[in-house]
DNA sequence: ATCATGACGTGCG
DNA sequence: CCGCACGCCATGA
């Protein structure tokens, strides 16, 4: 049975809207516990059945994609996030700067009005 | 209760 | 910019 934590995390993962992506050690800090970013992509790897989570849209602090990705192929995470409008920079890379999931956030960017 | 493992992050060189 | 070592957390034997 998974922990509070494991749960809580599960539930960060679900409310990451289309197009935006979230880091493993973000989703951890979001959860409470800053340094259970492993423990997060632990959960990830035992997501219980029947259970939709958008797992593709949590990626590496530095923007890269896990390797050995669990659908089959890291081509078919990245074909994903592609798809859904996420850019990459030349060196494959998400742009965290970009598309980087913040809850609370309204739908523009909108950077602070200096007016 | 202890040891080893892994979809992580940070600091250094 | 890349690679490596160490630290952290939850899980399973």
């Amino acid at each position: 049975m998974a922990s509070e934590l494991t749960k809580h995390i599960y539930q960060i993962v679900q409310d990451i809207p289309y197009g935006k992506v979230a880091t493993y050690g973000q989703i951890a800090r979001l959860a409470g516990n800053p340094r259970a970013a492993r423990a997060v992509g632990f959960a990830m790897r035992n997501v219980p059945d029947g259970l939709c989570l958008p797992c593709h849209r949590v990626i590496f602090q530095d923007g890269s994609l896990c390797t050995g990705f669990a659908f089959g192929d890291p081509q078919i995470q990245y074909q994903m996030l592609k798809k859904e409008g996420i850019t990459f920079d030349a060196q494959g890379r998400v742009r965290l700067d970009r598309h980087r999931y913040i809850p609370g956030q309204r739908d523009l960017p909108v950077e602070c009005p200096i007016q």
